[in-house]
DNA sequence: CGGCAACTTGAAGGAAATCAACGTTAGTGG
DNA sequence: CCACTAACGTTGATTTCCTTCAAGTTGCCG
C-alpha cells in the first residue's frame, strides 16, 4: 500500500541512469499504526495534460504516484520550458522540496496519486528513525539520478542523449516486469526536446536517424521497438 | 565547530543559484556530547590538485570543508571531464551519497576538510529526528541547485551560462560578507569549462566579450570585477 | 471526411567545437 | 636577478552540429 518504506531498498546502490529509480511497494516493514494513516488518504485522479500543481504553489504534501507518468517542468523568463524528470508508477515526488514547489507538475496520461501531508512524514521521521534514514536514501538516489541527466546535458551529442533516454526507459520496463525491447512513450515530441535540451526537429530526426539505422523500429510515433541494444549502449557512451 | 545543523536554518528557502548553499555554523543547537565527538576528528589538510577521494572509493565519512575550495567531477569514458560541482569552506561533501563516492574530489587550492564518520551520522539520525530533518532539508536544498544547473546546462548560452556562474559566485561572496563586486577565480578556464558544458576556447572568448561589453573587468585572470551587474544579471535570464 | 495537432523532412543560418598559433604567467635553476 | 620552460590562457580560421525557418505528412477525433 505504502511505497516510502520499501523502495528505498529496492533501489540499487549506484544508479546508472535516470528512471533507475523505485519500484512496487512492500508494506511489511512500517509499523501498522502509521501505515494505515497514510493508506487512508484515497488517491486522487487527473487527467492527461492537467497540471498537479504548478511552481511556487505551496507544498503540503508529497505525492506517490500509484498509476500514470507525471512531467515535472519548469517555465523560463523567456518562454523556455525545461522539463526537469519524469515520475512513473512507485515514484515520489516532492519529498524533500521546499515549502513550495521549485517546479510544476502535469500528467501526462491518465494519473492516479496519493498525497502525503508533510506533517505525518515529519512525524514519522520523528518517531521511526529508520525512515529518516531511508527517506534520505531516495533523495540521495535522486541526486545521483539528477546528477547523471546533468552529465548528460553537459557533454553529449543529441544522438547519445537519445540513447541514455531510451536505454533507462528500457531498464525501468525490465524492472517492472515489462519488455525491455518495447517501449511505449507517454510523452510527446516537445516533452523529449525539453527534457534532453533539443529541439523537437533534432528529437524527430535523430529518431529517424537511429531507426535508418536499424537500431530502433518505430511501429507507431508512441512505440520504440529497440532492435540493436548494443548498438545503443555504445551510441549512448558518446 | 560543527556545520550540520547550523546550515540548514540558514539556507535561503528556494536557492536561485548554485553555491547559495551553506554559511558558516552555529554550535548552540545540537545537543553537546555529540557535538563534540563530532569536533574531535582534527581536519585533514590537502594541497592543490591533491585527490581527496575517487570516484568508486568506499565513503565511509562524509566532508566539511573548514578551508579552501574542492572540485567534484566524474571522468567519462570518452576521455571528458565533467565538473559536477564546487565546495567551498562550509559545504558539506557527500552527506547523502551511496556507499562508494559517485564523483571524485580534487582540492582547487589547499583545503582542511573535516571527516565525519557515517556511523556517526546515522547515530545522531536515530537519536536526534530534529537532525535527520535538517540532512533532509540539506539534501533537498543540493538538489534544487543541482536541477538549477541541470536548467542552465539545457537551455542556456555560453553566455548566459558564464553569467550565471559568475552572479552565483558574487552572491557567495556577498553571503560571506566579501566584497559582491570582486570574484576571485580558483578554478582554471578548464575547471570552468567543464562545469559550464563548454570549452576553454568558449569561456575565454565569453570573458572576453564581457570585458570587451564592459560588463567585467579582468586585472588578472584569477580576478573577475563586475562592473555591470544589472546587465550580468540580464545576461543571465538567456 | 474534415480539421487540427503532432510529427517529419528539407534548406539555410548560427553558435560553439575544433584546429592551430600565439601570449602570458608562474615557477625553476643558473 | 634574469633566462628558461611549461602550463595556462587568448585569439583567429574553419568545421560541425544543432537550431531556425518553412513546407509537408501523418494520424487522431469530431
Amino acid at each position: 500500500m505504502l511505497a516510502l518504506s520499501a523502495t528505498s531498498e529496492i533501489v540499487c546502490e549506484s544508479p546508472r541512469n535516470v528512471f533507475a529509480l523505485p519500484l512496487p511497494a512492500r508494506r511489511d516493514d512500517m509499523s501498522a499504526p502509521l501505515t494505515e494513516q497514510l493508506a487512508q488518504s484515497s488517491p486522487s485522479v487527473y487527467t492527461a495534460r492537467e497540471d498537479l500543481f504548478l511552481e511556487g504553489d505551496e507544498s503540503s504534501h508529497i505525492l506517490e504516484v500509484v498509476e500514470g507518468v507525471i512531467c515535472a517542468y519548469r517555465l523560463l523568463p523567456d518562454g523556455h520550458r525545461h522539463v526537469v524528470s519524469f515520475y512513473f508508477a512507485g515514484d515520489l515526488i516532492g519529498y524533500c522540496s521546499q515549502s513550495t514547489h521549485t517546479f510544476s507538475a502535469q500528467a501526462l496520461t491518465k494519473v492516479r496519486v496519493r498525497r502525503i501531508p508533510r506533517h505525518l512524514l515529519n512525524q514519522l521521521i520523528e518517531t521511526r528513525p529508520q525512515f529518516a534514514r531511508r527517506l534520505l536514501k531516495l533523495a540521495a538516489d535522486e541526486l545521483t539520478v539528477t546528477r547523471e541527466h546533468m552529465l548528460c546535458l553537459a557533454a553529449k551529442s543529441a544522438e547519445a542523449r537519445m540513447a541514455v533516454f531510451l536505454l533507462a526507459l528500457s531498464r525501468r520496463n525490465r524492472d517492472t516486469g515489462a519488455d525491455q525491447s518495447r517501449i511505449e512513450l507517454p510523452m510527446t515530441r516537445v516533452d523529449i526536446g525539453d527534457y534532453l535540451g533539443l529541439t523537437i526537429e533534432t528529437v524527430s530526426r535523430t529518431f529517424s536517424k537511429l531507426k535508418r539505422a536499424g537500431v530502433i523500429a518505430l511501429p507507431r510515433t508512441t512505440t520504440v521497438l529497440i532492435r540493436d541494444a548494443a548498438e545503443l549502449e555504445a551510441l549512448a557512451q558518446g
